[in-house]
This record gives structure tokens, C-alpha cells and sequence, in this order.
DNA sequence: ACAGTGATTGTTTAA
DNA sequence: TTAAACAATCACTGT
């Protein structure tokens, strides 16, 4: 019934488009421009169940030193997983996006004033 | 010594 | 609607 935030499973990507220089290397922008004030991504349902998947595996698999080894299991596990199982994470999740939200909000309000001083004043 | 890389999936945002 | 980018973790590696 409602398409919200529909992640709809669709193999159908194509390549390269909207790369956004965010700031990865680099660096050097005049402050003001970019998000520097935007209020970063939650932690994903993943990230949460990753962070108790993360300390059983490092129990049941010292050896193991990367994380990508621990992402890997945590990921193929995570599609084995239960709906009801990720539910529980999905909540935590949820939250932190109704906070994130409303930070944004607020930011979007901010930044958008900030364009239009920009627009005009140049020194 | 410092900072980036590596992999995982989910959520975000801009046009 | 689409798709690219980024969110955390943590040992290792390059300069």
C-alpha cells in the first residue's frame, strides 16, 4: 500500500552517475559548502546485530583479525536470519532514524538559509 | 606514527 | 525513482 522507503530488491543497476566527491581524500573546500553540519547516518538494523555478531565471533574465532572475515559471516548470516530475528534489530534502528530525522529537519532548514546568504554574498 | 583499506548490508540524499 | 555514497568495526599496511 504505501511505497515508503521502499527497498524493493532490484538487480537492476547501472554504473557510475551521481558521484558525490563528499570528501573521502583530498581535501581542501572552503567550509559552508558541503554537509559539514549534517547529521551523519545511523548505524543500519545490520550494523547493530553486527556489533553482537562481532564479539561471538571473535569468541568462537580468535584467529580471526580482519573485520572483513567477521562482515562476511555477519552478512551471509544475516540473510539466514529470521525475520523476526532482524525485526528486533530494525527496531533499534528505527529509532535512531526517527532521531536522525529530525535532525535533518533541521538541517535542511539551516542549509537552505545558508544557500541563499551565499547566493548573495560574495565578499 | 597516522590514516586509509578491506567486506558486510541498510539507510540517506539529491536531481 | 534511481543509484551512488556513506554508516561502524578493527587489524594490517603504506608512506
Amino acid at each position: 500500500m504505501k511505497t515508503r522507503s521502499q527497498t524493493a530488491p532490484k538487480p537492476l543497476k547501472t554504473v557510475a552517475l551521481a558521484p558525490r566527491p563528499s570528501s573521502s581524500k583530498g581535501g581542501s573546500k572552503p567550509a559552508g559548502k558541503g554537509d559539514p553540519l549534517a547529521p551523519k547516518k545511523p548505524p543500519t538494523a545490520f550494523f547493530f546485530y553486527m556489533e553482537d555478531f562481532r564479539k561471538t565471533y571473535k569468541q568462537e574465532n580468535p584467529s580471526v583479525k580482519s573485520m572483513q572475515e567477521v562482515g562476511k559471516a555477519c552478512g551471509e548470516k544475516w540473510n539466514k536470519m529470521a525475520f523476526e530475528e532482524k525485526v528486533k534489530y530494525y527496531d533499534i534502528a528505527t529509532q535512531k532514524r526517527a532521531e536522525f530525522d529530525k535532525a535533518m529537519i533541521e538541517y535542511k532548514k539551516k542549509k537552505e538559509s545558508i544557500e541563499m546568504s551565499e547566493e548573495s554574498d560574495y565578499d
